[in-house]
RNA sequence: GCGGCUAUGGUGUAAUGGUAGCACGAGAGACUGUGGCUCUCUUAGUACGGGUUCGAAUCCCGUUAGUCGCCCCA
């Protein structure tokens, strides 16, 4: 049997009532804050990712979905959407309006990895992209607004750790300063490190590793040795979010794989996640939109996997996500009855009104069975004996009540009486079924 | 990409190398036109492909998938 191709998921009709939930909660949150969405498509120009990422991480050295193409470097499923929302950003001269683009997006995301819990080949994030403006206050908006999002999916136990990585000035020279410092004991750090000594010394900061903790400890922490321009506008994002009541853990170790970051980077990790413990991370980055042929824009934005999100949620989004019920259930014997059912089924869609059919010709009491199950709140009973009397029976299905009503009449009656139930509580609950 | 573990009806689980069973679910029925409970019946499985063996769910190899850790990352 033909499967999903491996690391990519069916997202089954229950799930998608809590992907929605998401989704809806993210764009009425996010608008909120002034931002708007953008959709870019799922491909880009291969060079595109080079030019963003980093030619040496993991993600265009060996994670990219990449269809070659004649003359150039082919196209790549996006592995990510800042690179892409930059180049729209670009090549629709939106630098050029007198304003900070708020942007936001949601969508597909394609990484060619090893799957495990919460790492997919194709995988799901909602991000938030800031440009046209350096001032920290927007660092600081951005992780305020991932923070109350959080809360507002009523997500407990996120954790934010926040750090900055310096400028394009003084997050080089911190590396020579890390590998100077660590020269003389390279021999004692993890293979891992050793490799990370030559090809990107500032993963050594957050190495597991014990022995390379030990290896840190007494080193220069990138809060301190930062340049002044740097450390004000890290100042300034500690105090604002310390001022808006942002609860968040100075990571002096953390560090990000993208190669575009600088200043600010932030993380938000959840325990319930385990070894791909981050739902979000992002922070700034003051360069990439230059490096990819534009103006000079500073720019700040982070992503969040939805997968990762909806695993730290697991059960929390119970009673928030109320099920779609039909009011009732129409319920036949015979063809004729039937057919009458069907053709009084479109007028109750005509006004909005939800009812179940069976289409099967099965027995009265298989057809109450169903209703039971699916929670109606009537069943409207039609065979030949009501046909002859030009009648149909309406049975409420929580006292068991059962009245004959005029065929003819039988859409007002059912709108009054769900007009009486709106006032009697103010909201259409249906009743939970027998057990 | 590397290493470990796992794979039994739709779901959750049993079965020293010797009859694949149980529960839930689903379907039908129990004075022929009525829900729940109860009862009866039905349904459906050893992931796939090889091998060892008189005999394999069980042992071996491969594949696929999941999972955990590493790498990396959302």
């Amino acid at each position: 049997m033909i499967q999903a191709v491996r690391g990519t998921n069916d997202i089954l009709p229950q799930e998608v009532m809590r992907w929605r939930f998401l989704e809806e909660k993210a764009r009425s949150v996010f608008g909120r804050y002034g931002y708007e969405e953008i959709r870019t498509p799922i491909f880009e120009e291969t060079e595109l990712f080079i030019r963003s990422v980093g030619e040496t991480t993991d993600i265009v050295e060996k994670q990219m979905y990449t269809i070659p193409e004649e003359g150039g470097m082919g196209i790549t499923l996006r592995p990510e959407a800042t690179a892409p929302v930059v180049r729209s950003f670009l090549q629709h001269n939106l630098a050029h309006e007198d304003r900070v683009q708020k942007l936001f997006y949601i969508g597909p995301m394609f990484r060619h990895e090893r799957p495990q819990k919460g790492r997919l080949r194709q995988f799901h994030q909602i991000g938030v992209e800031v440009l046209g403006s350096g001032h920290p206050s927007l660092d600081v908006e951005v992780i305020d607004l991932l923070s109350s999002f959080l809360s507002e999916m009523g997500l407990s136990g996120a954790h934010f750790k926040v750090n900055s990585v310096g400028c394009r000035v003084c997050k080089p020279k911190y590396g020579e300063l890390l590998k100077e410092s660590l020269k003389s004991k390279v021999h004692a750090l993890c293979g891992n490190c050793q490799r990370r000594f030559e090809k990107n010394v500032l993963r050594v900061l957050d190495c597991k590793n014990e022995i390379c903790q030990a290896a840190l400890e007494n080193i220069p922490l990138l809060p301190d040795v930062i340049c002044q321009d740097c450390r004000n506008h890290f100042d300034q994002v500690e105090l604002l979010l310390a001022e808006l009541g942002v609860s968040f853990t100075l990571a002096p170790k953390l560090v990000r794989g993208l190669d575009y970051y600088t200043r600010t980077i932030f993380e938000v990790t959840h325990a319930n996640l385990g070894a791909q413990d981050a739902i979000a991370a992002g922070g700034r980055y003051d360069h990439l939109v230059e490096s990819l042929g534009g103006p000079s824009v500073c720019a700040v934005g982070f992503g969040m996997g939805m997968e990762r999100m909806l695993l730290a949620l697991q059960n929390e989004l119970e009673g928030k996500i109320l099920p779609v019920r039909p009011f009732l259930f129409l319920a036949s014997l015979g063809e004729q009855a039937f057919q009458l059912n069907f053709l009084l089924q479109k007028e109750l869609r005509k006004l909005s009104i939800l009812s179940e059919i069976d289409y099967e010709a099965k027995s009265f009491k298989s057809q109450f069975r169903r209703a039971n199950k699916l929670g109606v709140k009537y069943v409207l009973i039609r065979g030949e004996d009501e046909i002859a009397r030009k009648v149909v029976k309406l049975k409420n299905m929580v006292s068991g009540m059962e009245e004959e009503v005029s065929a003819e009449h039988v859409v007002e009656i059912i709108l009054s009486q769900i007009k009486n139930q709106l006032s009697k509580t103010n909201e259409l609950t249906p009743p939970t079924p027998l057990k």
